[in-house]
DNA sequence: ATCATTACATACTAAGCGGTATGAAGAGGC
DNA sequence: GCCTCTTCATACCGCTTAGTATGTAATGAT
């Protein structure tokens, strides 16, 4: 009845940031439909006009925020003209707040929904394996290019498998963060992100020539 | 209407093997009874006589299925006279004959039933997030006794933090499980395992004393 | 053999789900 | 102003869900 103004755009972003709230807290299977427009206050009408059902919702998700998100947190602070070893190092060192930067600081304790949409739904829906697939690719690509590069300017050890290592360091991180979510405690949380990185960051540090 | 022999312990641990199948492809919130009940050929009266609710029922599946198969698959081939250092890297390399042991070959796609429930449910459920937290603390406090054994005995370098360290070893082995998982390809996924055992077991090696 | 108890099977319920059908109000072109 | 297309709101639908109520056959104690 009540009838605002309309935006079509900020309208169709609402739903889709609710929606990215709401799968990150709930998974795509525990997240309802009545949920999402509860959180934004639009209706059904609103919802499937825009998109034509929950899971080609789940897609743009994954594809409109998921994905910049990782970029953004993960591929961004790689581009510095520093020597890719400490790059990566600065990578690890400044994530957290890359992290509450994004989500929020309580969002932290949801962990990563990147790593929660595929530990969900890589064996049931194709789709969404196939973005969370593409994302990962892009970061381990983005980490391998950095340690490809590190072994062209002779900083990195010839020996070293960049794309092996590259998976190695995302596990680490994904890893650690699932740890730290399933502590439910900030504290805990920021602890496990911050050994991970000193681990990580000490592992880097043997890749070195010298 | 038909009437077999009656087995209720048998019953009881059909409904729950059935509910961990269902549970670590699907999710708890993704499973539903009577996808469990299809499986083992049960009714609902059988089920909820022997568990009171489905959140019961996934409390009996962590602490009677999942809590013993990490055990077994983690901490069980620790148990032996080697060199602390020798017998983690030994552990990581038999951990994917341990894996496919217990879960069988094909289930390796599924990932870690463990960190599917937590990745989940933590932030959703109390009762399973704390049988989640309980066993990955006993993981990782077997894990630091072996590294505090090591540093005992002069294995291991003194300044090594051990809780810390197995925390790290075990975020990255979930993380690794995770990504292979993520691929749905059996081969990148055993591919994955390996490359991160091979990388924690040069790490292991950066610790040595010498 | 009897009888209470256990172990189920069957039928049912209320609520919630994703999705659809319909209609009305806002917005832009002429 | 008028007409058309877009953008929603509302009402509804069939289905599935976890859980319950009830009844009955099997089992074990006496």
């Amino acid at each position: 009845m009540k009838r605002r103004k309309r935006d079509p755009k900020a309208t169709k972003r609402a739903l889709l940031e609710a929606a990215f709230e709401e799968m990150h807290k709930h998974g795509f299977q525990g997240t309802s439909i009545s949920q999402i427009l509860a959180r934004t206050g639009m209706t059904k009408g609103a919802l499937f006009h825009h998109y034509p059902s929950k899971l080609a919702l789940a897609y743009a998700v994954l594809d409109e925020i998921v994905e910049p998100m990782i970029v953004d947190i993960w591929l961004v602070p790689l581009d510095s003209r520093d020597d890719p070893l400490v790059a990566l190092q600065a990578m690890l060192r400044s994530s957290v707040k890359r992290m509450t930067d994004q989500l929020g600081r309580n969002a932290l304790l949801l962990g990563c929904p990147l790593n929660h949409f595929a530990e969900e739904m890589s064996p049931l829906d194709e789709g969404i394996r196939n973005r969370c697939n593409r994302i990962f690719s892009r970061w381990q690509s983005g980490i391998t290019g950095v340690l490809v590069d590190g072994i062209g300017q002779g900083v990195v050890r010839s020996d070293v498998d960049a794309e092996n290592t590259a998976m190695f360091i995302i596990a680490s991180i994904e890893g650690a963060i699932s740890m730290g979510k399933q502590t439910q405690s900030l504290a805990r949380c920021l602890e496990m992100l911050q050994g991970c990185g000193e681990h990580l960051s000490l592992y880097l540090e043997s890749l070195r020539k010298n």
